[in-house]
DNA sequence: AGACTTTGTAAACCCCCTTTCCTAACCCCT
DNA sequence: AGGGGTTAGGAAAGGGGGTTTACAAAGTCT
């Protein structure tokens, strides 16, 4: 019996989420505005903002005219009262980024992993140095980081923080957190680069206050982290959303999964340039071991009319758009999110070719049900999901003390009145 | 803010469902049973079935021996408490059936549609028909009919009970419900069946009990119900689902849809009998205008050991088996169903294959978790489902009534104490 | 008959959200 | 400056839900 309990703890977590994804989003705003922007009722919105203050993760900031009454208390992100680091382990470099509370980025590291680098410890080595030095960069003291977020890819078992297996390192069941925990002291948490950028997207981005949505990931790999009833779908094992491998053509490429036409094998970077290879073997574009540069450069291949790179680029969209209309046809989300690098590279040109493909690929009703959309998310969506992992667990830890504010006739520790 | 609003009000109404369910696949049980089934306290179990007592949904039908102490009072679906009636309607043909509240089928109705005859009115005559029909057969007065439900193909608005879209008469936004409502007196509930499909599985089938599901639908369309977080998931315009309209081969077979090598043209039953044709045009197991017999002679002929049979089971299991791994890989499933007739006609023998094939296709970690199997509900699915949107209908109305239990000093009308 | 067991109900309690009431704080007008 | 109007926000009451605890009811065993 594998079923779903949900107990009215659930209801308090989620309101709890959702009245602080607000004031981040919104930063100087008042109670009536999140009862109005929440559908809370004021009271419950009082409340949880009162817990928030408790928590030092907002503070007031003082008052808004109101239309000739009572001004308004203001609270805001209290920026100073915490740091938030997330972690991106990719197949060839890691990037850790330290955010305050608001989630703006303070610091940041970059350290590249040479090929031959695969094994945990070292991959361990790099992410133990690289959250080191954003912590000496912004200056912050140790106590104040509530959390580190840490992304690699593959599957998860994020509950034992193992990385049950990583595909470009042919890693089986390492247990990453266990490794971390012996360089970091703060509380960690695992998951996958997927569903780091679908969290992005629901508290940040384009998927805030959506019930369903798709946030469609393209960069080396290739997934799509599901938003379903207002929350995260991980599946049974922790490994929905492995998008990527899902027959976009029967019997096509060679996928290093094993499989033969996964979507991965035509969208993903290397496919892209693939197929510029199979084109034009000698096109200036092609950067052969550099997947970020020949991507760039069919970003600004597409800009200055390249007729290669606007084949290339729509060809991979029509590959795409078929794919993406098997998701909107199959789960009828109210917005396809197209994050990472290769989308936030190739950008508008590409996004207007995908609304065309998935246009012609999919039905009538669920096609107008979806809008389809780039990451509005300016930084690295990966590093902020990661660090929103760190975010929602320091806010569930604290949420088990029994912080009670204002019981009326007994002695308690001094607070001003 | 279209995003997901929760009250503690859902969870009673889940738990109730849950016990109902409990209740109707194990009958007679007793509380205590049911507690441990649940995983609710007993005093929540008491209360509930209190409710469903009062409702008349269920009844004490005598003790059970405990080790030694008092007995268990048990109690069981009150069969003859009321009806609910199912009505499946497809391209060819309109069934209703007539089911107690243990989901017995007491009574059934066919009518067999001509090709020409697809307005509304004409099926809508038909299901009239048919509901009189049963009611007459079994019996029944009519006040004790809880609720109709009815599925027809396609897209549908279940809150206005409109048919937005049905492909194979070509209806658009037809007002269904208003239209049934002028001959059936009864409470009428609208859905399509592939979420009715869904629901009896969710209710009494191979779903039951589990977080993630997915029925997939194998008859004349071909779709798959998706049971998300222990609950249907519709999508933000109740159109998920459309599995049968994924893209399967990349520019393959012509879809009615108007897309290419949809999985429907593929695994439906007239792309297995185009297959079949290509295959062999002159077997003896080709009925050209007879799906049902076609798909009934392959079974027979795949018993019998028939090379073309296999060939053709074996080609179908290969494309299923592709298709079924991409909802595999994507949502990470407990289980998955293969539901609807074709799948019931050609039974072990596909199963078998379809295993196969999928795991081929898909990635270990999602393989592993999901179990594949055939529906083990021996009746029409459909009409099970469309009567198990009615009995939901029934009590969620039911539950508006403050109907209190056991008030200690009041005067009460008269009931045995 | 009396002791022990087990069931099931009733009462008390905790959690969550909302509604209602009331005070605080500001404006404007006199 | 001092009331009246208006809006904000806190406190208390209330309703829904689930669980724990206490106790009566209904058996078995000695």
């Amino acid at each position: 019996m594998a079923s779903v309990k949900r107990t009215s703890r659930d209801i308090r977590t989620a309101n709890r989420y959702e009245v602080l994804r607000q004031i981040i989003a919104e930063s100087p705003t008042s109670r009536q505005e999140l009862a109005a922007a929440t559908g809370l009722s004021l009271a419950t919105v009082a409340t949880l903002v009162g817990e928030l203050l408790d928590l030092r993760l907002i503070t007031e900031v003082g008052f808004e005219d109101s239309a000739g009454g009572r001004p308004r208390g203001l609270v805001a992100v209290n920026t100073t009262g915490g740091a938030l680091i997330g972690v991106d382990i990719a197949e060839t470099y890691v990037r850790v980024e330290l955010f305050d509370l608001a989630l703006n980025v303070l610091a940041r590291a970059d350290e590249n992993m040479r090929p031959g680098e695969s094994r945990p410890e070292q991959v361990v080595a790099h992410v133990a140095a690289a959250v080191g030095s954003v912590v000496t960069q912004a200056g912050v003291e140790g106590a104040r980081v509530l959390g580190v977020g840490v992304s690699v890819p593959g599957q998860v078992d994020r509950e034992g923080g193992v990385s049950e297996y990583a595909p470009n390192w042919d890693w089986h069941d390492v247990p990453l957190l266990d490794l971390l925990a012996e360089h970091i002291a703060y509380p960690l948490h695992l998951d996958n680069p997927l569903r780091a950028c679908a969290v992005a997207e629901l508290w940040f981005g384009a998927a805030r206050g959506r019930g369903d949505a798709v946030v469609v990931n393209l960069g080396t790999g290739v997934g799509a982290g599901l938003v379903l009833g207002g929350g995260l779908h991980r599946g049974v094992s922790n490994s929905a959303g492995e998008w990527g491998h899902t027959t976009l053509v029967l019997d096509g490429r060679l996928c290093h999964c094993g499989n033969h036409g996964c979507v991965e094998t035509y969208v993903g970077a290397p496919g892209i340039m693939l197929h510029l290879r199979e084109l034009a073997p000698r096109s200036t574009l092609l950067h052969p071991e550099d997947q970020t540069a020949t991507i760039d450069a069919l970003a600004r291949g597409v800009a200055a009319g390249d007729p290669i790179a606007l084949k290339v680029v729509r060809d991979t969209a029509r590959y795409l758009g078929a794919g993406i209309a098997d998701l909107v046809n199959l789960l009828n989300p109210e917005v396809v999110v197209l994050s990472s690098w290769v989308a936030a590279t190739l950008g508008e040109p590409l996004l207007a070719e995908v609304r065309e493909a998935v246009a012609r690929h999919s039905l009538r009703r669920p096609l107008d049900a979806a809008e389809i959309v780039l990451s509005p998310i300016p930084t690295d969506p990966v590093c902020l999901g990661a660090a929103t992992f760190a975010l929602e667990g320091a806010l569930s830890s604290f949420s088990q003390r029994p912080t009670r504010r204002g019981t009326p006739a007994r002695s308690r520790t001094a607070s001003a009145s």
